[in-house]
DNA sequence: AGGTACATCTCGGGT
DNA sequence: ACCCGAGGTGTACCT
């Protein structure tokens, strides 16, 4: 990774035109081509910058960035340069994530039931035209039930899963298809949407559904 | 600007948990409390993060950094510090942007007959009680049509302007508002989800409404 | 403070 | 390659 602190003014190309004042900045260029620049505030968003893969031209009067194939163009003006190091880093292992949506979808799937009493899995992603609902089950009846999952169920979260249902019941096999929103947690605004719509909520705890995977660690633990 | 290459561990306990072990990686630290980890590859953005306001406490075993209110903390722990330099950065003049949505809708205020045949405009930013709809125009019969306008149609933008829609409508005098889907580029779902709706799609290109491109030019090309 | 909409969103997964 | 959905989204702007 190169670490170049200089007084620098930067014209941006692209998806849309940005133009930068000279100032000192941080120009960040990793070894897969990545270039940032930074100030020194404005959060985690660098000003400009350009992700791989990237054509990187340097001249004296300072960096020109473009992209392989296309418009894009980072232009970088150096008027004074303050430093300049580069620092080996070598591979770093990637981040490891805990948490998320997939995994909640990972164990409702592995318990439909816990979405409502009786389900079963048909399939995960069930595929619409206008894309996949995530699992769909039925129940002992055999009636048909779309489950939204989602870390937090929000008014979106009901608004996707009502498109999906309109979509589903234009099926006639599936006509009377129900939805149902599980997540974490439900905002209450998004709660009473739902239920105008005749949608069932479901708060789900992550750490119950975790134990219900190896039920007889809870049962036996110590 | 403080920027150390170190080698370190971080633990990130927040909305989710993350783990990264032990490998060289830059810390940069901003001076308005900015925290950001990057390794050399993956692009522009950092494998862990706190934007301000930030708690940073620094001890000879590395750096936690705590958001002032909430439960998030990012835990850095250092084995090797490679490299520790400040830079004194001043203030910079803010980025300067050029053709993000703003002006597109400038443009089509300016030419709204590009959204539809013999439409004029009402007024920009028309008020409903969920939020402004970018154009509010009439056609030749003096029907209403709400624009939404967008550098890029998604599924989002048909959502959002059927929730307009749905608003305007309750007024009697506008019970038979249509609706328009104005945006550089429209994604197919999108459109098919549009069209279920009764929504129109247009494509607009900026060049051609910024005058720069005739598009008559093609008919009449030596 | 909370909600809504925009972003050069970025990024991953699926088709 | 395109398209869609999620994000520790962040961020500005409005009520």
């Amino acid at each position: 990774m190169r670490l170049i602190v200089a007084r620098c003014a930067i014209d941006y190309r692209g998806r849309l035109s940005t133009f930068l004042p000279e100032a000192v900045r941080l120009l960040m260029i990793k070894s897969d081509g990545s270039v940032m620049v930074h100030s020194d505030r404005g959060g985690y968003r660098p000003e400009n910058w350009m992700v791989p893969p990237t054509v990187i031209e340097e001249t004296d009067e300072g960096i020109v960035v473009r992209k392989h194939r296309g418009e894009e163009r980072l232009e970088i003006l150096i008027s004074e340069r303050l430093s300049d190091v580069s620092h080996e880093m070598g591979e770093a292992a990637p981040l490891v994530k805990d948490g998320v949506e997939r995994e909640l979808q990972e164990l409702l799937a592995a318990a439909p039931a816990t979405c409502g009493d009786g389900f079963r899995l048909v399939r995960r992603e069930w595929p619409t035209d206008i894309g996949p609902v995530d699992l769909m089950c039925r129940d002992r009846e055999d009636d048909w039930i779309a489950v939204e999952i989602k870390r937090t169920g929000t008014i979106e979260a009901v608004e996707q899963l009502t498109r999906y249902l309109e979509r589903i019941r234009r099926d006639p096999a599936m006509g009377s298809c129900r939805g149902v929103l599980a997540a974490q947690e439900i905002r209450p605004q998004a709660r009473v949407l739902a239920q105008g719509r005749g949608i069932d909520c479901v708060e789900v705890d992550l750490d119950v559904l975790r134990g219900e995977r190896e039920p007889e660690l809870t049962l036996f633990a110590a």
